[in-house]
DNA sequence: TGAACATATGAATAGATGTTCATATGTTCA
DNA sequence: TGAACATATGAACATCTATTCATATGTTCA
């Protein structure tokens, strides 16, 4: 890892040595969250459920895809804490589970249009 | 796609014809930018720009990893519109673009917080 | 109970992705 | 100009991941 080539640098990382990363798995961990929101499948999903809790049945009609596809991406949404169930007869209705997800969703909505609006 | 069975549900998706999903072009577009923010070199990269402007080689060495890796992940970043650069002699610093990625930081790291107190 | 429905899950497969290695480009300075 | 350094980039490889298919679990109602 060029080990060789440090000495030139080294005291400029000395004057930054004041500041300090977040705990790594803690980084890991934030990676990981977004990697739940780095897919269309899912992140449509949490686009439905912004406005009302849905199905199973009825989450695949609208994203017009195989319930078991869903039923897969809901059980990693789930994992995340991002979405909880609630059971009504045969039908397990999901809704999300933190507002945060709005927090978050919103947040990168910003970031696109200002980009599209060619910053 | 379980077309057969769909019957069963007209009534209740009418009900919720007033709901519009956002374009999905423009999820997919929401889906790629958090999948930039889901590898947790990019997010370790992200932080440490959070403070200060850095070159590739301080990155490698702050990251321990291979000035190549970085190099290919601040591409993306780049890609994004996450990050901008600015040259100084041989070294190329790059900086964050955009103050939403802190915001979205921020929300990403909340979330964990809260759920890591066992909501 | 048993048929029909709703959801969950394991295995398999195809496609995407991150790192490494080798090499190229670009800058500085003797 | 040429050597040393800093960064970029293409190809290759190994790993990860999303979907599909088949099947299992769980619920309702006749």
């Amino acid at each position: 890892m060029e080990e060789n080539q440090s000495k030139k640098h080294e005291e400029h990382l000395d004057s930054c040595e004041l500041f300090k990363m977040p705990d790594t798995e803690k980084l890991y961990d934030l990676a990981e969250l977004f990697k739940v929101f780095g897919d269309s499948t899912r992140i449509r999903i949490l686009c439905a459920l912004l406005n009302k809790e849905m199905c199973v049945f009825h989450l695949s009609e609208e994203l017009e895809m195989g319930s078991s596809a869903i039923s897969h991406q809901l059980r990693i949404l789930r994992g995340a804490g991002l979405v909880k169930t609630r059971r009504n007869g045969k039908e397990i209705y999901y809704s999300l589970d933190d507002e945060h997800v709005k927090i978050i969703f919103d947040a990168g909505f910003e970031h696109i249009e200002h980009k599209a609006q060619g910053k």
